[in-house]
DNA sequence: GTGTCTGCAAACCATTTGCATCGGT
DNA sequence: ACCGATGCAAATGGTTTGCAGACAC
């Protein structure tokens, strides 16, 4: 059985301002915007409000190589791009591509379970930079 | 034209326990073994010597999705997966998966340059933990 | 001798955690 | 009233950096 969890003003706000981006803020990112209008809230409740609502299925955090982690309020399958430069994540609406898992596994004493993708390219402002 | 770069003994200790190895050590782990034999090296000389040996293209650094950046002595072209609990990296001879990036470019304003692939799964000490 | 590299320690930065208090149920 | 959630601040842990002395060339 589940952990009962509570509805707080918190919670709510940072799940909101998350599904209405299309930004995959880090935490940092989304705690600014959230003290807009929580201006009291701590960047600790952030972190584990994230964790809570990841957990639950809500959110989707994204794990990808940049250094710092994203959060995306969309939980619905697509891809990701990254820029190399400046880290931003963009959405890509394909779906995740496919991998010959079977054959992993002929390779492998790991238990395969699954594959992760992440496209990489330049966002339209670093590759207007390097332009130059 | 290249800054040159010169030939110390912990440079080239740390090259080679690098490639002795197929673990995919952390820089951490690869501190330890490189101690056995110059004990009086700094985790940030092979810091940065990491780092420069991955520059040059001598190894590789994995900044897969775990928590720690990895490094691999193998610079051939193969995949690898990632034990999703004790975050064990292993390779896998297989070349990377291929995507149809134009078909992504299509869908984007980024610049598409590539995909990164990583297969995830259990490792084998792990699977055993979990079967109990 | 020049300029790179090293060891050391402190700094950095994203994330986590302990604790007293607050607030949903 | 109970117990999960919060705010605050300190701790953690991987990685980076400043600096004075050491060493490759």
């Amino acid at each position: 059985m589940n952990k009962s969890t509570r509805t707080t003003r918190q919670r709510q706000v940072i799940l909101d301002q998350l599904c209405a981006l299309s930004t995959h803020p880090t935490a940092d990112e989304l705690y600014h915007l959230v003290r807009q209008e929580l201006p009291h809230i701590s960047l600790g409740t952030v972190y584990r409000n994230l964790e809570l609502l990841s957990d639950q299925g809500l959110i989707q955090c994204l794990e990808l190589s940049g250094h710092q982690r994203r959060y995306d309020g969309s939980t619905a399958p697509h891809s990701h791009i990254r820029c190399t430069v400046c880290d931003r994540v963009a959405d890509l609406p394909i779906a995740p591509p496919q991998a010959p898992l079977a054959e992993a596994q002929r390779h492998t004493d790991f238990l395969v379970t699954g594959l992760k993708t992440e496209f990489v390219g330049l966002c339209p402002s670093c590759r207007c930079a390097k332009d130059k």
